[in-house]
DNA sequence: GGTAGACCTGGACGC
DNA sequence: GCGTCCAGGTCTACC
């Protein structure tokens, strides 16, 4: 299977990919080029699936099994252009950040877009995966998870998909703190699976545009494990850029900024990027910070 | 609403 | 090799 996936424009395959470290979990692999992704999915029919993404210059084109049905290619085809956020309109955007230096870049580079799973459960499991520890930690417990519970693809058995939430509800959270590694995040996963598994939380719904922001922000911080940062890391990857993750990295950085390196609070971060309304979560992303 | 302490892992460091 | 310290957000209890 064959398709081709335009992207409004400008478009660059190396900015979406690399906008953040989601690239480095598992079930995503970047080859040594960076001219292709490739992620293992598990599809609403039950195949375990590989996504081959190419870059090209307009959009991209994803490359899958062969034999895939036309209910199949188009959920394949529906999930790498939300992965990839390939409808997503930043003319605004970049209207405002032209007038500013330390944002000039994201323009010609076309940055904006940032990488994301093909469901909110992923990303939210994966966003609790990176509270309160190193990031190569939030590697080794997404890789556990996967490599433990997600299904194998057939064609190359030594990579599995993401598991789902019914595999993950299976669970007790002794074995997630013991197998994957969890700590004490363990129970937040498992009821976050549990209440997706069983219907009483639909994540998916959560990606309905006409929701507004402050009711979206309020319902991710009713799941457990996910507090202010997080939260904010979950809007910006729904397109919704009104909070800031503000963590201990974004204090230092504008404490370096603009306050002369003095012991700032998550206040004066907010501060900082307040003017850029509604997309101050792509201004702080993309900002060039001094090091 | 604000604050303190616990939670857990793994890397860094000293012995 | 072992023990200790520390970084990293969120939750809960308490004021």
């Amino acid at each position: 299977m064959e398709i081709y996936l335009p992207a409004h424009p400008p478009f660059s395959f190396y900015a979406v990919v690399n906008s953040h470290g989601w690239v480095q979990l598992a079930p995503f692999q970047q080859d040594e080029t960076e001219q292709r992704l490739t992620y293992i999915d598990r599809l609403s029919s039950g195949r375990v699936v590989v996504y081959i993404i190419h870059a090209l210059d307009s959009g991209v084109q994803l490359h899958s099994e062969s034999d895939l049905n036309t209910a199949e290619q188009a959920e394949a085809a529906h999930k790498v252009i939300w992965m990839l956020g390939l409808q997503q309109d930043f003319s605004e955007f970049y209207a405002m950040a032209s007038s500013e230096l330390e944002l000039s870049h994201v323009i010609e580079r076309a940055q904006g877009r940032v990488l994301r799973c093909p469901t909110l459960f992923e990303d939210v499991i994966k966003t609790i995966l990176t509270t309160n520890t190193l990031w190569a930690a939030t590697i080794r417990m997404t890789s556990n998870l996967v490599q433990l519970y997600g299904e194998p693809l057939p064609s190359e058995p030594s990579r599995h998909a993401f598991p789902t939430p019914e595999r993950l509800a299976t669970l007790d959270e002794a074995t997630l703190r013991a197998e994957a590694r969890l700590g004490y995040r363990a129970p937040y996963v498992l009821a976050l699976a549990q209440a997706s598994a069983s219907g009483k939380m639909d994540l998916e719904a959560l990606k309905d545009p006409d929701l507004p922001t402050p009711e979206l922000r309020k319902r991710l911080l009713a799941i457990k494990g996910v507090g202010g940062y997080a939260a904010a890391n979950l809007l910006n990857i729904l397109g919704r850029y009104d909070y800031l993750p503000v963590d201990s990295w974004a204090m230092k950085m504008v404490s370096q900024e603009w306050h002369q390196g003095e012991l700032i609070g998550p206040a004066e971060v907010d501060a900082a990027f307040e003017r850029w309304g509604k997309w101050k979560g792509l201004a702080y992303w993309f900002w060039k910070w001094k090091q």
